[in-house]
DNA sequence: ATATATTTGTGTCAATACTACACAAAATAA
DNA sequence: TTATTTTGTGTAGTATTGACACAAATATAT
């Protein structure tokens, strides 16, 4: 066994962007080349000899839309043997949660042009990506309900509502306020500040921090966080 | 950029074995050749140039121990640039749980000798093997806390300690049998049968049965297990 | 300046879920 | 026939969940 292998690695990203209430997207490119040239894909590339692979997903990731991510989680890899029309090509995937008007996004290399969409109005998209994207999705909405991801999204300190909203745009769905707010504050990793911030219309709001020493602590102790039920 | 690219793609199993209460096995491998000749390692191999994934890594299993495996899950893509000394190859990982007992193992092809180990008394792995072996240890446990998974394992039908059993093991912790039973029997997918079966010394057991069907009933309507607390 | 709209902040109560706990029944083994 | 092993079962105290509404503080519109 252990015979010849022409099999080429690759690396694609699903990066969410979470704008505001409501509006989740999702960064893609047009390819400028073929197979699939002019067609929408997400970011990726081979990943080089010497690189590991979060260094490719987020190089690439740099060379074709201009975004960079401190923090990509491995997804899942996409192996089917006739998933690249022209060779045997392993895609890792990755994905992760920004803030997309903190980027001015460019096209570059072999990508044409990059672009945030909605996730619920995606175009065609090349190759497997569809697939990708919707095992990204539920993995986002899943990882959710049990860690408290979006903490890396928010500012440094936030008012309360932007985690509300967060939640509810990603799940999908409403989110009770108070509960909400109950139960993120019981864990205890969640601060109060003295600062006080007003941006819209409507009283202002006092600024929260997230503690990620306490956080740290907790989940070396076994700590489940769990919010299914919001 | 796509630069000549020479990458290997190897597939890797951890297999736990689940014989009886307290005894979580993983299945291993003595390498027959260099590198880490006659060390203990993970079964797996690189994967053929039209070979899925998931066939290559049963294909190596049942060559390399003579295993066969209905499901694996994916776990983890591992990719650091220098884990196999030779070349660079990523491994992409799979796991799965099985009884031991079913399969008389064997040995072949590059590797020496397979066994059976206890999970708390590992031997020195090659390769980053301790690393992908702990990955799938963490990720099992995490799994049995929102998944039956289990069910797959037992008998069709089966007495309700073992999956008592199944449980404790797995977790390394004694659970609550009345307060274990109420929870799973109050979601609807394990049924009671009218067998019974006398195996060991003591009361007979009667026989239950997991309902496959009402099970993905309930996943599409977003049911979400929960056995965090046993 | 005043009224209106917007957003934040907060407590209670009923229903559900969790956890701790012990003993009888049915069989085998001694 | 007695001891041992394993199965099967209910309750009550406690904790968690989820439903629900209104006042406070500000900006915006007229």
């Amino acid at each position: 066994m252990a015979l010849q292998q022409d099999i080429k690695v690759a690396v694609d990203a699903v990066v969410f962007g979470y704008e505001s209430k409501g509006n989740l997207s999702v960064l893609l490119i047009r390819r400028g080349v073929d197979p699939f040239k002019n067609t929408w894909a997400l970011p990726g590339g081979l990943v080089l000899e010497h690189e590991s692979l979060e260094a490719a997903v987020k190089r690439e990731l740099k060379e074709e839309t201009g975004v960079t991510m401190d923090y990509l989680e491995q997804l899942y890899t996409f192996g089917k043997p006739k998933r690249d029309p022209r060779n045997r090509v392993v895609s890792v995937s990755y994905f992760g949660l920004v803030r997309p008007n903190h980027f001015k996004i460019k096209a570059d290399t072999d990508a044409d042009e990059a672009k945030w969409f909605p996730v619920n109005d995606l175009p065609k998209l090349a190759f497997d990506h569809k697939t990708i994207f919707n095992t990204a999705e539920k993995r986002l909405k899943g990882k959710l309900l049990y860690q408290p991801i979006g903490f890396d999204l928010l500012s440094a300190e936030f008012p309360f509502s932007d985690l509300e909203h967060l939640y509810a745009t990603i799940l999908g769905q409403d989110i009770d306020r108070r509960n909400f707010r109950k139960k993120i504050m019981s864990f205890g990793f969640v601060e109060e500040t003295n600062k006080i911030q007003q941006v819209r219309s409507g009283r202002p709001a006092k600024l929260f921090k997230f503690n990620k020493q306490k956080y740290d602590a907790l989940l070396d102790n076994g700590f489940y966080f769990d919010i299914k039920f919001v």
